[in-house]
DNA sequence: TTGAATTAGTTGCATATGAAACTAAAATTA
DNA sequence: TAATTTTAGTTTCATATGCAACTAATTCAA
C-alpha cells in the first residue's frame, strides 16, 4: 500500500509477483532442476528421486530406507518407488536386517558404484557452471541466506502443521 | 577431490548432497511451496497455478493465456486447466479477441477481483514472514544473488535446449 | 505374556504433470 | 489465392506424486 501504484483491475495492494520471493524461488528451482533431471534421464535413465538415493547411498553408505529419507527429505513413498525402480536396474541392492525385519538395507552394487562415480562428476560440473554466476563471497553469502531461510521455512511449515 | 575424504562405497570423488546447490534450492522451495499451497487450497479451493494465474491478472490486468504463460513461466497446459477451472469458479472471464480468433482475453470477475484482494495481504504476509529470516541488507543481497543465479540457469536451459 | 500402539515400508487411488498430437486461425510463401 | 508454415490453445496419454489405507514386525503397557 501506501505509494503503492494501484494494478489496472485492483484497487486495494498489489502483489509484485517478480519480487515474490516464493515465486522467485520456485522459478529457479524449476529451471535448474527440470534443467538437471533431463540430463540425468537422457545420460542414466534416472529420475530426480533416483539420483538422490544413488546419491546419498554413495555418500553415506548402506543406509535403511527411512535413513534415505531423512537424507534426502523426500517422502517415503516416493523413496519406495525410487528404489524399486533402482533394483530393477541392478544398482541397488536390498538385503533384509537381520535385527529389526521391518527394515532392509540398502546398497550400491557394483554396477551401481560405477554409476554413481560417473554421474558425480557430471553434477558437479553443472552446479559450478551455476555457482560461477557468483564470486566466491557471494557464494558464502548465499549459502548463509539459505540455511537462514531453510530454518525458518521448515519453522513456517511445521507451526502450519499443529494448527 | 584432493583433501575431500572418500565414502564408504565410494574410492573417487563426492558428492555432499546436503551442500549441493540445486539440491539445497530444492528442499527450500518445496518447503516454502507445500506450505503456501496447502494455505491457499484450504482458505480459497486454488491451487498454486491457479492462484498464479489470478496473480499475473491482477497485477496486469487482461492477459491472453500465452502472456500469461510468459509472466508465470508455467507451461501453457498447466495455464489452460488453470484457467479452465478459474473459469468454472467464476473467477476469470474469458472473451474472444477479436482481432485475433485464436486468443481470447482472460480477465478477473468482480468476484475475481474480490478473491484477489483477499489472497494479496496473506501471501504477502506468509512472505514477510519468511523474509524476516533476514535482515533488510541480506535481503537485498539475496535479490540480487538471485537474479544473478536466474539469469545463469536460464542460459545454461537455453543452452540444453539447443543440443 | 498378551493386547494396544508405533514404526518400516508398500500399495491403491485420486490428482497433477508435461510431452506430443491435435484443432483452428493467422501469417507466410509461391 | 492456394498451399505451407506458424501460432494459440486444448485434449490425450503416459507418468509422477502424495495422502490414506494397508501389512508386517516391533515396542510399550497392563
Amino acid at each position: 500500500m501506501g505509494t503503492n501504484r494501484k494494478g489496472p483491475q485492483e484497487p486495494g495492494s498489489q502483489l509484485i509477483l517478480e519480487q515474490f520471493l516464493p515465486y522467485r524461488l520456485s522459478i529457479l528451482t524449476n529451471t535448474v532442476s527440470n534443467t538437471i533431471a533431463r540430463e540425468y534421464r537422457d545420460l542414466f535413465g534416472l529420475s530426480v528421486p533416483e539420483w538422490r538415493i544413488m546419491a546419498v547411498l554413495g555418500r553415506f553408505g548402506p543406509l535403511t530406507a527411512s535413513a534415505a529419507c531423512d537424507r534426502t527429505a523426500m517422502d517415503k513413498v516416493t523413496v519406495s518407488r525410487a528404489v524399486a525402480r533402482l533394483i530393477e536396474q541392478q544398482l541397488v541392492r536390498r538385503d533384509p536386517d537381520r535385527d529389526d525385519r521391518r527394515r532392509s538395507i540398502l546398497k550400491l552394487t557394483p554396477k551401481g558404484v560405477r554409476t554413481h562415480q560417473e554421474i558425480v562428476p557430471i553434477a558437479q560440473g553443472r552446479e559450478t557452471e551455476l555457482a560461477e554466476a557468483l564470486t566466491p563471497s557471494e557464494r558464502r553469502n548465499l549459502d548463509r541466506l539459505l540455511t537462514k531461510l531453510q530454518r525458518r521455512a521448515s519453522e513456517i511449515a511445521a507451526q502450519e502443521e499443529t494448527m
